[in-house]
DNA sequence: TCTTGTAGGATTGTCGACAATCTGCTTGTC
DNA sequence: GACAAGCAGATTGTCGACAATCCTACAAGA
């Protein structure tokens, strides 16, 4: 018999199709920072019930880009400076964690899945299709991840993805223009691929710190505008 | 007018105490691994409806503790020495970030409040209550998650947190004997008082490799018995 | 004028019932 | 006896309605 992977069929549940749309909504920025959730509202609009889209929304409250007030609401988090400048500093930490766990386990299936991804983000950034430049891009970055063969870590980059993603949408939408940033990940894949892990884990920290000065000042701006 | 500072008042949705109640279950092991939760059931011993139960249970989904199966049902995770290893592999480094972050902001508050963790950690040590002194030694190594002020930072050590306590319950309930450990606690507090940032740093990597290893060796045992 | 009490409407939290799905057993056929 | 089809029974997923709570506006009183 011919060897077949079949992939697990789609989680065919209400909830697990709401939370994929509201958390789609919330990371492309669609749904903005601080914006309340009404419940009726939502529900009639995805025409479900509140039963699946309450679950849901208790998801995304575990997950951090939703919180909620008994009795008020439940709303996406706000963004501060504090909040992403905690964010990168901490995966700085975790880059530097998954590279050394990652560097042993590199193979051939690796490199291949390091370019595809690779490509995935300059047809993106080719396309002049920002929402998937992100997510190509953090993909790309991810793979250091889920190569680390370590649940709790990955667990935790996915956690810390969805909000660098809302951050950079933000960012984007502010912007309204095209991130060049394609040499930098050309470095980056180059150095992955090479026989330097020291070089590697510091590339990382500097090219996070190269995008972090630029969501940091465009931060600081909302803040100011908030705060008059 | 006197200056009193009010702390928030207690959430009292069902939804919050049935977490709570939840979580405690499973984190003292009195919900063991891989069990089934009957929705049914619970909702009737607790006198709720199913909806803040299922609630909750998503809520516990997202914490890592449960495991959702659409249509087949919510169970306590499984604990494999993989999962132990990851998750103190990555405590490692965490630990290493967070006293860097905190060493500058210790104050006399941080010590105080180290020396009041420290003292209930003894105390539980004294009254052989085992479940409650995996507890305070957490909190008393939590102290310096709180103190590093990054809450993303917090919030992947508090998911972290429940983990380790799961798995430390288990441990003591298998062993059924109160562990000693109180030196170890002393020499990690007043290294933390100390000047020495890096001693602090090696001494909580040694001190977590220590229980470490007593954690696997119980958890191989564990597989075996789940293997045959 | 400022504070306090009080409806009214809107929204969230909770409940009980129904629909969809899975599991194990029985039955019938070869 | 082996195996597939199909039928309960139990359990999860979803729904619509009710209860509890909050916010707003407005009126009454000091």
């Amino acid at each position: 018999m011919a060897k077949l992977d079949f992939s697990p069929i789609a989680d065919t549940t209400r909830r697990a199709e709401i939370v994929a749309l509201l958390r789609r909504a919330i990371l492309t920025g669609q749904l903005e920072p601080g914006q309340k959730l009404n419940e009726l509202r939502i529900a009639e609009q995805m025409r479900v019930s509140r039963a699946p889209l309450r679950e849901a929304m208790r998801e995304l409250v575990q997950e951090g880009i939703l919180t909620s007030i008994p009795y008020a609401g439940t709303f996406v988090i706000d963004v501060t400076a504090k909040d992403i400048d905690d964010a990168y500093s901490l995966n700085k930490v975790l880059d530097e964690f998954a590279i050394d766990r990652t560097w042993k386990l590199r193979d051939q299936r690796f490199f291949n899945e390091l370019d595809r991804r690779h490509e995935a983000v300059k047809q993106a950034t080719r396309a002049l299709d920002t929402t998937r430049q992100i997510e190509t891009a953090l993909q790309l970055h991810g793979l250091i991840y889920e190569w680390a063969d370590n649940s709790v870590l990955l667990e935790t980059w996915q956690r810390l993805t969805s909000r660098l993603q809302m951050y950079f949408a933000l960012h984007q939408r502010a912007r309204n223009e095209p991130v060049p940033a394609d040499y930098v990940h050309e470095t980056y894949v180059r150095l992955l691929k090479g026989n330097d892990m020291r070089a590697a884990q510091r590339h990382a920290r500097e090219h996070i710190d190269l995008d972090f000065e630029e969501l940091l000042a465009y931060t600081r701006g909302l803040e100011k505008r908030a705060g008059s």
